[in-house]
DNA sequence: TGTACATCAGTGAACGCGCGTTCACTGATGTAC
DNA sequence: TGTACATCAGTGAACGCGCGTTCACTGATGTAC
């Protein structure tokens, strides 16, 4: 039973990480001040100790949401109806479109960390593995219909498998080695652009990245073995 | 001629310049503090003053020097001798290498800009193409040989070849317009493996990034139409 | 329905710290004659 | 070779600011009888 205590414990909570997280977004991710975000609420900036213990808690939370949102917004790509192909697709499309939406929350957790935070990983550690599951699944079920070509172990040094098999075995038990090769192959390429997106390093070049992203998806899947038309 | 005077007070800015270095890699690029440097060179604030008007154009010269120390390295793999498939894979692989022996100089320029600071951009644009150019001149070359097959600019909105073209023509006349497009995209497919290496997000799940490197940089030049032996 | 008490949200002063930048200055190093 | 002067490196105090966190507190909201 939730009281209405509680209720508004929960609301002020989330206003106080939705203060921080625009803050973020017109100061940068790496300076967040307490103060600021008091300042903000109309509030001292002691009454913001009520609701988390110290800034460092705070930006955990931010962390740990951000990272759920993306992975949800991936997750509901990856379950929609379809193809297997326009789904893998509709996937890599999603992850960037969270990005653009959401470019502070994306830089907090693949950007650069927050100087003087010490991330507690049995906290972050779940949630960052949450949107790397969605991607594993959906290649997994790829590579389970024979559609996919996954990249050939044997190419590179012994160790390297070894490691691969006991990630695997220890996390995700039942996959196959050189999925995670694949996936991680995959998630870097899409990472690269939509970084040097977001941090407009792109745009004098060509314009709009959109389309590039889009070819580069298909491009990279096609890598994969897959079939896809233009 | 360069008198004694000149030669000690340049010496003194590199190692203003070096000391800003080493506290950006222990403290993080964004928050970097005149305070410590005097600190650590023994030294009062004030005396920096004498060296730089201020934080930001320090900050601006570190992102010069970098910048230039990129392309630097980069320039010199291109211009090893050899077959061009292998030149192209050891630009590749200095990029990377270079991001590897300088982490805290790659992050400053490709990564999270320093909050606060405003990067005057007729300064550092001229060096950031610079890297870029090297890149562009190796792919050029191998295009020029007739070994590459570029990407097909049908397959991208009308308005986007456009912008290529305009881009082009006023930066580095005579380059085929497709070039861009193939350089953006290998470019930041390495940007993706070495960002989520430096901020190791991809150790956890397979262990050293080298081999997979090698393997995707390899794919990569595969999908450009090269031929590579494993 | 009314009263006594506990719980909780938020206040305001204070601590101790670090920051970039300014200003008037001292003393050493170079230069011109 | 010696002297007068200009240039320059570096000092030390001060300004005004912002920060996270602590502490003892007030007053409102809920709960138990």
């Amino acid at each position: 039973m939730v009281t209405r205590r509680e209720r508004l414990r929960e609301a002020t909570r989330e206003e106080i990480k939705a203060i921080a997280r625009d803050l973020m977004a017109e100061e940068g991710t790496t300076v967040l001040s307490l103060r600021e975000i008091a300042r903000r609420m109309g509030v001292t900036v002691t009454a913001l100790y009520r609701y988390f213990p110290g800034r460092d808690d705070l930006i955990t939370a931010l962390i740990v949401d951000a990272y759920h949102s993306h992975a949800k917004a991936v997750e509901q790509a990856s379950q929609q109806p379809g193809k297997i192909v326009d789904r893998l697709i509709a996937v890599m499309m999603a992850y960037r479109q969270w990005a653009l939406d959401h470019p502070t929350e994306y830089i907090l957790i693949y950007g650069n960390p927050v100087p003087g935070y010490h991330a507690p990983s049995e906290i972050t550690t779940p949630a960052a593995r949450r949107s790397l599951e969605a991607f594993l699944r959906i290649f997994q079920e790829a590579s389970a219909e024979g559609q996919m070509k996954l990249p050939d172990l044997a190419e590179f040094p012994p160790h390297y498998e070894e490691f691969q098999r006991q990630w695997a075995q220890a996390n995700i038990p039942g996959i196959p080695d050189s999925m995670i090769t694949a996936m991680v192959l995959g998630w870097s390429q899409i990472h690269g652009l939509i970084g040097m997106e977001l941090f407009h390093h792109i745009q004098p070049l060509i314009g709009d990245p959109g389309p590039l992203y889009e070819y580069q998806v298909k491009q990279m899947l096609r890598g994969f073995g897959l079939k896809i038309e233009t």
